[in-house]
DNA sequence: GCCATTACCTGACTAGAGTCAGAGAATGGA
DNA sequence: TCCATTCTCTGACTCTAGTCAGGTAATGGC
C-alpha cells in the first residue's frame, strides 16, 4: 500500500479523533454516560431486541443489561419479553426516553454546527462534500462478505428481497416458479456457494454461484439493498465470485439478466463482461454475459 | 446553517467515531493506556516542557504528572528541570521510549492500512483525497483568532518570524530600522490592535491594524506560518480585521506590500482589494491596496 | 419429558480517565 | 527581603467502561 496514502489516513485519524471524537463525547455525555447515550440512540423509535443492541454496539451482555436497568430506573425505557420467544426481551423508549433522545439529537446538531461555524460558505460546502465521500467509502469498507448456507436467515432475507424487487421491476412481474432458479442445493458446497454481504451485521446484498464441473461457473440471484447502492458492494461481490470460481478451476463465469435491470447491465459491462448469445432458456432473461477469468486450480 | 449540511456532518461523525475512533484506541492501547500513548506521541523526538504537554492535550496537571511518573518508571522518558527556570520541567524520550513510540507508529500504520485494505485502487485514491480535504478544513476550523497585546509572547513570536521571512524573501533583505513599521503603541488600544491566529495553542499567524481617526485603517505586518498556508487563515484574518475596522467607524482599509510577496498580492486581489497609488513612502513597498468596507459605528 | 442451548440477568471485579485540594520549590516584582 | 505567582507533584477521590463467572428461565430437538 502507498506510504503517502497511509500517511494521509493517519493525519486524518489524528485530526478527526481529536476534533470530532472528543467533542462528540463531551457534547453527548454532558449529563449521562456515553454508553447509555449510545444505547438510547440505538434503541430508536420503534424499539429493539436486547440481543440486537448488544450486537450493534459490540458490548458485553452483562454490561448492556446493567445500563438498561439504569435507563429503566430513570424511566426512559421499558423492557418486556417478546410474546413469541419469552427469552428475548424488547426495549422501547418511553415518552421521557423520546424526549431525552431528542435532547441528544440536539447536542449532535450543535456539534455539527460548531464544526462548520468557523468556515465560510465555500469551505463549508467543500467540507460537507468531502465528509460525505469519506462517510460513503468508510461505510463501503465495513461491508463484509461471507459464504453462507442459502438457508441461513440472512441469506433467506436477501432472497426474499431479491424476489420482491424483481416482482416490482420486471415489466411482467416475477413468478419464481416460472424461472430457472437454482434450488438451494445447487448453491451449496460442493455444487456452488452463496455469498452474503453484511453491513453492521445486517444483510445488505447477496449472490449465488453455481460451479458445475466442466462448464462455466454461473452467477445467480445477485442483489444489493437499495440503501447501500453506490458503495461498490456489487463490484466487490462480483470480484469475490470471480476469485472463488477461479479457485474451483473455472476460467469463465457467466450470467443472464432482464432488460429492466439497466444498472446491473451497466455494471456487468464495466466489470469486463461481454454480451454473448443465449446459453439457457430462462424466460425472464433478455441479456446473457460472460467473462474469461484466470484459472487458479 | 443548512440542515442538510448539519445532517451530513452528523452522519460523518457517527461513521468516523465508530470506525476510526474505536479502532484507534484499540490499536494504540493494546499494552498501554491511551493516555500514556498520546503523551508519548506528543513528547516528540526533541522533548517537551510539561506545561506544553498539558496544554496540548488539555489535561489536568496532576494527571499528566502521574502519567509521566509511570512512563519514567518504565524507563521510557526522563524528566529534568529546565536550566533557565527550574520550576519548568522538560520531558525527553529515552532510547526505549523512542522504540515504544515507533511501535505505536507502526500500529497507527496498521490501522490506516486496515481502513484502505477492503477498497479497490480507485476507491482508495478517492478516500485519501477526501480525507485530506476534511483534515485540511477541520484544521482550518480550529484556528482561533484573538486580539493580543503586541508584547504578548505569542505576538512577539509571530513578529520575529515575520521579520525573518521578509529578510529572506525581499530581494534587498529587510532591515526593520529602515521600514515604516509602527511601534507597538500604534497596534494597541485605542490606536489600533494586533491579531494573533493560533492552532492548538501555538501562534501561526498575525496582523496589526492601525486605526487613526479620520483616515483609512491600515493593515500592517500580516504573516501566516508556512505550515498552515492554504487553510484560509490569511483570508480569515483579513475578514476579521475588516470587521473590526468597520466597528471602529472606518469605511476604508488599506495596506502596502512588497513585489516579492506574490501570494499576498494575489490574496489581496481575490479578497476585493484594488491597487491604488502610493499613500506612503514605505521604502520596501511596491504595491498599495485599498478596500471599501461597510462602516458600522 | 429430558437436556443442551439460548437469552438475559446479577454480583464481584479491574483498570483507565480524570478531578480536586493542597504542598513545596522556584521566580519575579515591589 | 517579602510575597504573590507559577509550575509541578502527591494523595485521596469519583465515575465510566468493561470483563468474567455463574445463575435462571424459556426453547427446541430428540
Amino acid at each position: 500500500m502507498d506510504a503517502a496514502q497511509i500517511n494521509q489516513v493517519r493525519r486524518f485519524n489524528r485530526t478527526v479523533t481529536e476534533r470530532v471524537g472528543v467533542l462528540h463525547d463531551h457534547y453527548l455525555g454532558r449529563d449521562r454516560p456515553i454508553g447509555e447515550a449510545r444505547l438510547l440512540w440505538e434503541i430508536g423509535e420503534q424499539g429493539q431486541d436486547v440481543r440486537r443492541l448488544r450486537e450493534r454496539l459490540g458490548l458485553d451482555s452483562g454490561y448492556v443489561s446493567r445500563m438498561l436497568r439504569s435507563l429503566e430506573a430513570d424511566g426512559l425505557v421499558t423492557v418486556e419479553p417478546q410474546p413469541r420467544d419469552k427469552r428475548v426481551r424488547t426495549v422501547r423508549l418511553t415518552d421521557a426516553g423520546r424526549t431525552e433522545r431528542a435532547v441528544l439529537n440536539g447536542r449532535s446538531d450543535e456539534l455539527a454546527g460548531s464544526l462548520l461555524e468557523p468556515l465560510n460558505t465555500a469551505q463549508r460546502t467543500r467540507l460537507v462534500a468531502a465528509m460525505a465521500e469519506v462517510d460513503r467509502l468508510l461505510t463501503a469498507a465495513t461491508v463484509t462478505l461471507d459464504a453462507l448456507d442459502p438457508d441461513h436467515p440472512d441469506a433467506r432475507h436477501c432472497l426474499r428481497c431479491y424476489a420482491g424487487e424483481l416482482q416490482e421491476r420486471f415489466e411482467t412481474g416475477f413468478d419464481p416458479a416460472r424461472s430457472l432458479l437454482p434450488d438451494a442445493g445447487e448453491l451449496r458446497s460442493p455444487h456452488g456457494l452463496f455469498l452474503v454481504a453484511r453491513l453492521h451485521g445486517e444483510p445488505v446484498g447477496c449472490a449465488g454461484l453455481k460451479l458445475p464441473p466442466g462448464v462455466p461457473a454461473e452467477i445467480k440471484r445477485m442483489w444489493v439493498a437499495p440503501h447501500v447502492r453506490g458503495l461498490g458492494v456489487a463490484r466487490r461481490i462480483l470480484a469475490e465470485l470471480e476469485a472463488r470460481a477461479a479457485q474451483h478451476g473455472h476460467d469463465v463465469v457467466r450470467l443472464d439478466t432482464n432488460r429492466a435491470l439497466t444498472d446491473a447491465i451497466a455494471l456487468y459491462h464495466s466489470c469486463g463482461f461481454s454480451e454473448v448469445a443465449a446459453f439457457n432458456d430462462e424466460p425472464y432473461a433478455h441479456h446473457w454475459f460472460e467473462k474469461r477469468i484466470a484459472k487458479q486450480a
